[in-house]
DNA sequence: GAAGATTGATTCGTCAATCTTC
DNA sequence: GAAGATTGACGAATCAATCTTC
């Protein structure tokens, strides 16, 4: 007789162990974007998703909405309604790109540099009590390692419609 | 004189090597979910959202709707929808809890249970060649058990308002 | 009064169609 | 015709208010 399990009921996909690990892959992402995103909201009234699209902004040199897409992963109609969103706020610019009248150059404002510099001290806070705590020092290498290696793999594999 | 950067401009945020871990996780993520998704859609005509609610609605014994705010990391209001998706597709069902009538005990129904074993092939080739391969066996190994460590310490940890 | 859940209003991201420029 | 981007319609998640039951 078996024992009584915690989890009543038995799923096709319980005891599917490569799905247990994209389970918790997906569920500490999600917790993680949540908290941080909270935090964010209601000490810099900017959401996560705003901030992250800012920092590709000022990272990037002559940014293009399709940088955007790339990096992010989101769609391009999303991202052009992000940096819809930035300008709006104040924390972005397009502006005319002389090589390819199609497209804009997006820049952060001084505002935009600003907000960055001014949540950082949270991020990293929010981050070493939620990521560098938990792992050791070496766990947290091993993670980016990991990730890079799976970063990396999905970047050159045939896929789907999202660049 | 410094050498030129890829990154053209240099954000704030852009030598914090602790938001860089994190901003990898949060790709790759948006990447193999994206990518699931798709695939999911395409060839069951099923979200990869409402199959991670459904499959732990198949997985929890007397599952209620808060056992998904709490498993899933998602709000009261958007569990109670996707539970609504779920009826109507006919995958799952409410019935009345009779510890609590406040409550509802939510059961997969045969269709829905027929859907989780029909995905799980899918599931399974595609986490093989986006999560297995790319790492090691051993490397999967640790990467489920830094992502425990995560876990486990978010579940203690003192934090916003979702549960 | 607190806990569990539902509903309506709002917001955000995707999708498809469209426009401009290469 | 293809590539870059924008816009409107649609789908899904959050939030706040509300209802029922503990």
């Amino acid at each position: 007789m078996a024992l009584r399990q915690p989890r009543g009921a038995a799923s096709p996909l319980a005891n599917d162990d490569l799905y247990a690990v994209f389970a918790r892959l997906v569920r500490v992402h999600t917790r993680l974007w949540n908290q941080l995103d909270a935090r964010l909201r209601s000490q810099h009234a900017v959401t996560l998703a705003d901030l992250s699209s800012l920092e590709v902004v000022a990272a990037t040199g002559g940014c293009r909405v399709q940088d955007l897409v790339s990096t992010l992963h989101i769609t391009v109609g999303g991202a052009s309604k992000v940096v819809d969103r930035l300008v709006v706020a104040g924390y972005a610019e397009r502006a005319p790109n002389p090589q390819d009248r199609r497209s804009s150059v997006l820049t952060p404002t001084s505002a935009g540099l600003a907000l960055l510099g001014q949540v950082r001290g949270d991020v990293d806070a929010f981050l070493s009590q939620h990521l560098a705590t938990p792992l050791s020092p070496a766990g947290l290498t091993d993670l980016d390692r990991l990730l890079r290696l799976l970063h990396d793999h999905t970047i050159t594999a045939p896929a789907g419609h999202r660049e």
